[in-house]
DNA sequence: CGTGAGTTTGATACCCCTCAATAAAGGTGG
DNA sequence: CCACCTTTATTGAGGGGTATCAAACTCACG
């Protein structure tokens, strides 16, 4: 793992960690908030490493003793849990500005991989406890995050309830769509940094279910591929309808238009 | 709503809000610690009123306009959202010592219903922010729980990417079974507060198949019904089996005993 | 004893998983 | 830059598990 203290000079990879989520009681329209201030990023960059990820490089494994969190700046990370048969859940995508590492009793609860290269900062959680105890302010906004991250993990739920595999892709495609938006990408084209394996073991769904959905959607002009990793949405309130369910029911042979 | 400030008189349900979680860091054999000292339940008592809800009754719909978060006293609550068809899908049920009332832009997520005749306290969002923000140690302990939380959205997420219904359903008597020996209750039996339907709505399948599958784990031994609410778990490990995907493939009629 | 919600049981259609093979993309070294 | 190999993605056929619809049944409660 190759690390460096952050504290040795001037950073290129920012000016400590930073974390973002949609407003818990003010309104910030659907946009994310940069929740920490330039101090208690600064605060948090003297404990904290710089760490830097392969693509396809493991963070760590569910039952490692957790030693630290990890805050990231570039790449995706998937966090996952590994069944006895082999194959892999995954129960979040992490995005810059997110936080990862979540633990019980002394050890992480699920496995961490880098989906993409990955940056970001390591933060001692024994450094990080003393830190928010001093400081209630740095400790609300952690607890921000987290409602943050609980709201996401019931997306996530409430799109593993859906029945339908077109309806799963078409509200994981938006779910991207969104994330995007609220970070102020460019909205007109929707990235896939990650596998239809890993998109299929987060939405569950077989990869070939995956595939299949995206081509029902293609064939129905609600989405089209630049390449397999770049889809532009063609028309937002189609993948609406798609994703609730109801108009989900396949077209039968007879009722497609040619092809 | 029935409410009285709990700083009238002396209350009979307790001594103040009262919120417990398995540990983050230090080791606490699986088991539920109650996070707040004496001196924070007291505090928050201060600032909050005991609520009391009848069975099925509604303590907030999704995107009302959020004044208060919840803490169970006695008990079960589902959370849950309603969809354009009308169908529900449950987010999570909620038990004594939980917290509920997820916000995001001052509003809240999720509907909560009360699945069982219900008293908790209700604690003001204002009072309770300025509490946090005066107090290191409280603000800690909600990061505890909202890991606990988190951890359990994660859990039903996994849960939900289970393919065969009848694994699903062993993993949710697994839930309620390690809920209720982390609570230090009677481990004999296991109660299912909730109808059938709340449980094919929390786990993803249609209330027919939850009940087929539990027939299907009686026919194996698996379990054994007192009445359509009280369960006798008769091998965890075979259970356990059950959940874990793999020997969850549905015997054919020939490789069924008499029956 | 009647009523209604909750639960069980049954038959059928259909969507998705599985297995298998092909095709495309990405990476590496000559 | 192309040949080669590995990884990833697409496409096809068949069987199985679950949703759906419908009806009988149980139980709590008035």
């Amino acid at each position: 793992m190759n690390t460096s203290r952050t504290n040795d000079s001037d950073d290129p990879s920012g000016h400590g960690p930073s974390i973002g989520a949609t407003a818990l009681w003010g309104s910030s329209q659907g946009k994310r908030v940069h929740l920490l201030t330039p101090e208690e990023r600064a605060e948090l960059a003297v404990i904290s490493s710089v760490v830097r990820f392969k693509k396809g490089t493991v963070l760590y494994r569910e039952g490692d003793h957790a030693n630290g969190v990890f805050n990231i700046v570039s790449g995706v990370v998937k966090s996952y849990r590994t069944l006895s048969d082999g194959n892999e859940r995954i129960a979040a995508f992490l995005f810059p500005d997110d936080l990862i590492g979540l633990v019980e009793e002394g050890r992480y609860v699920n496995s961490a991989k880098a989906v993409t290269a990955v940056t970001g900062y390591k933060i001692p959680v024994a450094a990080l406890e003393t830190r928010l105890r001093r400081d209630p302010g740095l400790e609300f906004h952690v607890i921000c995050k987290l409602c943050h991250e609980l709201r996401e993990a019931q997306r996530h739920a409430f799109l593993l309830g859906t029945r339908h595999a077109t309806a799963k892709v078409a509200m994981f495609l938006q779910m991207l769509d969104a994330y995007q938006a609220a970070r102020g990408d460019s909205t007109t084209e929707v990235y896939l940094p990650m596998s239809r394996s890993d998109i299929g073991e987060y939405i569950g769904i077989s990869l070939e279910a995956v595939g299949r959905s995206l081509k029902a959607l293609v064939s129905r002009g609600v989405i089209a591929f630049r390449n397999s990793r770049h889809v532009k949405i063609i028309s937002r309130s189609l993948l609406e309808g798609m994703a609730s369910e109801a108009g989900t029911r396949q077209l039968r042979p007879h009722d497609w238009g040619k092809d």
